[in-house]
DNA sequence: TTCTTTTTTTAGAATCGTTCTAAAAATCTT
DNA sequence: AAGATTTTTAGAACGATTCTAAAAAAAGAA
């Protein structure tokens, strides 16, 4: 997908059709707001207030539903690093994360800056279904 | 700490010397389920049911404050892996986990068993707090 | 277009794990 | 034992998320 800059009307169309999503305002606009060129991390809480703030009017249920939606489609990711909230990540990519305890700030850290040499032994009738690396920061 | 079985009582006395908590019945029965040979990974649910099982008088409540307590004493880590629910890992060890994600099952994973040759450059005026490695599986 | 069906959005209630509150109970000190 | 301090507790409160069911919007058919 391109996204290099703000998706045009006809790239989010293309986008809801990929996601089987049926065409609506509400998530024209999230997806407007969220595929940008720039990866972003971001919770449903300031997902919301940000869109209301873009003087939309949507629903904290309508964000939840999207973020699930999008997720299913693989154009988000869920990122866990602390108790009682989650967050959404536009990368999704295989990718790694900082998250800096002071402020609640996630960044990414691509797949190739953390080489990983030795892997345990997986138990057997599993399979990896993914691997997180968080490196948690705290400021001097 | 001697952990190969049961604690005595004694022992329990310096665990809660050592934490400089105040002996209370309470207390102590947690630290003799938790602190035996095996490490374990639990919510504060589950343990709140095995202590009400095995017969101990306690609330939510002093679970709860008595896990944060034996936390920040380094007698056990939280681990975050999955949305709305904490878990606590008697393992303060530094060490990594396979998340079997049918079943909300943890399992240790040695910290020799993962070997990283390659860190990220960390960002100016930030030190490493901890790194998780966290192996989510999915049965075959 | 208009009618009908299906899906989506929404406000508000409900839920879940966790934390808070403030009163009663237990522990420690003297 | 008396007094001071800490801990436990039940239940209320909380914050993030999910659910409910009714109104609104979208898609399809005529």
């Amino acid at each position: 997908m391109v996204r290099n800059m703000v998706l045009t009307t006809s790239e989010i169309d293309k986008l809801l059709d990929n996601a089987k999503l049926r065409h609506t305002k509400q998530r024209a606009q999230l997806a407007k707001m969220l595929f940008k060129a720039e990866n972003r991390h971001f919770t449903a809480e300031q997902l919301h207030k940000e869109a209301r703030t873009a003087g939309h009017t949507i629903s904290l249920a309508t964000i939840y539903n999207t973020l699930h939606q999008f997720r299913s489609a693989g154009l988000l990711r869920q990122v866990i690093v602390e108790p009682g909230k989650v967050y959404f990540d536009t990368n999704t990519e295989p990718h790694h994360h900082f998250y800096i305890e002071d402020d609640g700030e996630l960044l990414d850290v691509e797949r190739n800056e953390v080489k990983i040499s030795t892997l345990p032994e997986i138990p057997k009738n599993c399979n990896i279904q993914e691997m997180d690396v968080i490196i948690r920061l705290r400021k001097k």
